[in-house]
DNA sequence: ACACGTTACGGCAACCGTAAGGATT
DNA sequence: AATCCTTACGGTTGCCGTAACGTGT
């Protein structure tokens, strides 16, 4: 498949005319028959429906122009990616919501050029695929499966938090222990954030008997329904500062235990140590 | 730009060399060095740094390498594109949540062959943008500007109503005048959908001195708003349905006037009849 | 008859592979 | 010396433009 021939075939649907087309391209007329044809036979369908009064497309092709035209404008914006350097930094909701901010205005103020640093958030399984597909640049999430070609690193261990809301049983008590956890309706995070296996590691085998009442997409929804009394949660301990502050929320310690998480920042293997990918890995 | 230098550059970004890039790809060796050069020629930028120990790539490219791969990721799926028909509706929040939802079951079922329908909702400004730049097949929306190259039409004129919350003043009347609507805090929905100039022409000059208080970016923000006594809105009838059979929500009819909005669906000029857009287009 | 797209064909550039040439370890 | 990438070069292919050829209005 060849770009150019995208761009005579979209000329032609564009102006419905080959002629105009040509016209439009700077290029002879036959050439553009040519493009089209041999655009059609790489992909094995008639693409336009000629016509001397305007040319249109073929049916059941219409995702065909919209992938062209996709394609035509990737490859723009590929040459302006060279002049505008960029990285793309995914992140797992909840680290990108609450421990990212800092470090991203930290490391845009230490590289005061003109680097344009775009975040996605989005659950941890979708970040790991977009990585592994070349999607973005480098990836912070809650766990890492070693998949080869890629470079993990813990660059944090945070502290999660059993919270309540002010009105439970226990807001009064000074802490409680890892089995007093399975008798309380529990909210769950974000699917694939690794909660699961960090209770297991506290509780055991007993961790299947825990009560998962409900699982909701984001530490933000968690945190409303806990206030909402529909159970308590786990969840990291800087997601809630504020809601600590005003008594929205309570902590509970947990006797005996400390749960945290350790949190990765990944990237492609063999990059050069003064990729911008790297230092921003490194840096965390 | 050529999509094979492409493939030969990324194999050897993914392996480090131009020998096994070129065992991978199963062309001569030089053959890579070729697609290289030519690729950083065209580009004007050095995009691999050699090394005898593993080439790495240039700094301040990362972002060609992630664009790199979704072209080629792009170019396979508008090859697929053409085997697994499909179509993508681009549809304003509204539209797409309350109204779009049982024709799209129905066309589906009309078009019981494997068609593919993905539907994209957005604010009305963006999916202008998309449906012009091609991302989307057709679009559903709250207006439309007759941009050339395209061809629009009323689908469907929808009245809209004005709601307050139960413990609302209105809540007891049988109707209110339209001067009555500026006396009142009022939640904005969505920006960009048109209800601005509605009003405007109900209420002709005096619609500046609306005391629009807060803006909300869906319309299930907007009920919430209005739940919560922040004030009075004006949204789709059929947005509200549940809330009034519940009372949780009262519709508060307008004297002498009919509030209502048409709803136009769009897509480009020059479809052919049978083209699967515009029966889309068309059955709605 | 005219306008439009297709086919035919020749010149030229681009591409690929083989073989030889540096550079690094 | 071995490995790796680059350069050089010839054969082949592919691409573009001109010109001639169908076809539908």
């Amino acid at each position: 498949m060849n770009l150019e021939f995208l761009r005579s075939y979209l000329a032609v649907i564009r102006s419905g005319s080959f002629n105009a087309a040509a016209r439009e391209l700077g290029v002879a007329q036959p050439t553009v028959s040519q493009h089209v044809k041999k655009l059609e036979e790489s992909v094995g369908h008639t693409l336009v429906l000629r016509s001397s009064s305007g040319c249109t497309i073929a049916s059941k092709t219409e995702a065909f122009v919209r992938h062209a035209e996709a394609l035509l404008r990737l490859a723009d914006l590929a040459q302006n990616a060279l002049h505008n350097p960029s990285i793309l930094v995914g992140a797992s909701s909840n680290i990108g919501t609450y421990l990212l901010q800092p470090y991203l205005k930290e490391f845009r103020d230490a590289n005061q050029s003109r680097l344009a640093l775009d975040v996605v958030l989005g659950p941890n399984p979708d970040i790991a695929r977009k990585l592994e597909q070349g999607e973005i640049d480098v990836a912070t999430m809650e766990w890492w499966d070693s998949r080869p070609g890629f470079v993990a690193r813990t660059f944090r261990t945070e502290p999660l938090v059993v919270i309540a809301p002010p009105t439970h049983p226990w807001a009064k008590r000074s802490h409680i222990s890892p089995a007093e956890l399975l008798d309380q309706p529990m909210i769950g995070g974000e699917l694939g954030t690794g909660t699961g296996r960090i209770l297991q590691d506290i509780l055991g085998s007993n961790a299947k008997h825990l009560r998962i009442v409900m699982s909701l997409g984001s530490t933000e929804a968690v945190k409303r329904a806990v206030r909402a009394g529909h159970g308590i949660s786990i969840v990291f301990e800087s997601a809630i500062a504020d809601e600590v502050r005003s008594g929205a929320l309570v902590v509970v310690p947990v006797r005996r235990a400390k749960i945290k998480k350790d949190l990765y920042v990944i990237h492609r293997r063999g990059l050069p140590q003064e990729s911008i990918i790297v230092q921003f890995a490194n840096g965390l």
